[in-house]
DNA sequence: ATGGCCGCTTCAAGCGGA
């Protein structure tokens, strides 16, 4: 099963690369972020069209998340989730779904803005609830994946200027430390589990011609539960949604699973 | 050296993104 995650910066306006790219890539399982629509605006019909079924939850401008999947995999609608259980939250940024027996979470991390924010302190709060949820969906589904746009660089070699990035959103030790205690439920990250080319980004900023200097960040993965990670036979950045024209941000990142 | 874009709201300029 080829799962991946793509932060879209607006469904209405990337609906095309979404097709093209999962007619191309033949992804199974997409994991969406950023839609940027309210629930009744999804292109549902457009992506059943093209053999996928939708599981969402959105909002006018902002946040807003999505699991497509191939129409002929097998999805429990008894426990489709929205939003983390017993978190207040009027950002939708969460949505799972169990496809073909895996547990996937498709996330939207908060950007946080600025360590000294007041948006900090939630994406903060929100980090903790994830974690005190995810602890129980790991026992609940020993396959689990967490797909999405984490907002956070886990590493100076996921960033292609470490010392100018030092101490900033993004990257900073709190964020680190978050991410960090995911990895000690025994969250695997799947792009490490192989080789991969230097400086590998996942998100490039619009201005400053940042694409083409390859001036980037890692800030989407895919983390897998260590059942889900022992059947992970690759994971790789596709940058080719990212050269087309009026592109969203980010680009996919894709894995194999069993 | 600085900041330079994009999408959304709704038609103008501000917010949020990262």
């Amino acid at each position: 099963m080829k799962i991946a995650t793509w932060n879209v910066n607006s469904l209405n306006v990337r609906k095309q690369h979404v097709l093209d790219w999962l007619a191309q890539s033949g992804t199974d399982v997409l994991c969406l972020q950023e839609l940027k629509l309210p629930d009744e605006k999804f292109p549902r019909a457009d992506l059943e069209a093209a053999g996928y079924r939708s599981w969402f939850t959105g909002q006018k401008t902002y946040n807003g998340v999505a699991i497509l999947a191939r129409d002929t995999l097998s999805v429990d609608e008894a426990d489709v989730v929205r939003n983390i259980p017993g978190f207040d939250d009027p950002q939708q940024r969460v949505v799972a779904a169990t496809v073909d027996g895996v547990r996937i979470v498709s996330a939207y991390f908060p950007n946080g803005q600025a360590p000294d924010s007041d948006k900090f302190a939630y994406k903060m709060q929100w980090l903790d609830a994830l974690q005190a949820w995810l602890r129980t969906e790991l026992q609940r589904y020993p396959k689990l994946a967490l797909l999405g746009d984490y907002n956070i660089a886990p590493e100076d070699r996921d960033v292609h200027d470490p010392a100018k990035w030092e101490g900033q959103n993004l990257v900073s030790p709190q964020e680190r430390a978050h991410f960090a205690q995911l990895i000690e439920l025994g969250f695997v990250d799947a792009f490490r589990r192989f080789e991969q080319p230097e400086k590998t980004f996942t998100w490039w900023d619009y201005r400053m011609m940042a694409f083409r200097r390859n001036a980037g960040l890692r800030i989407d993965h895919i983390l897998l539960s260590p059942a889900l990670a022992e059947t992970c036979t690759s994971c790789e950045v596709d940058r080719t949604p990212r050269t087309w024209e009026q592109p969203s941000d980010h680009t996919p990142v894709v894995a194999v699973v069993d």
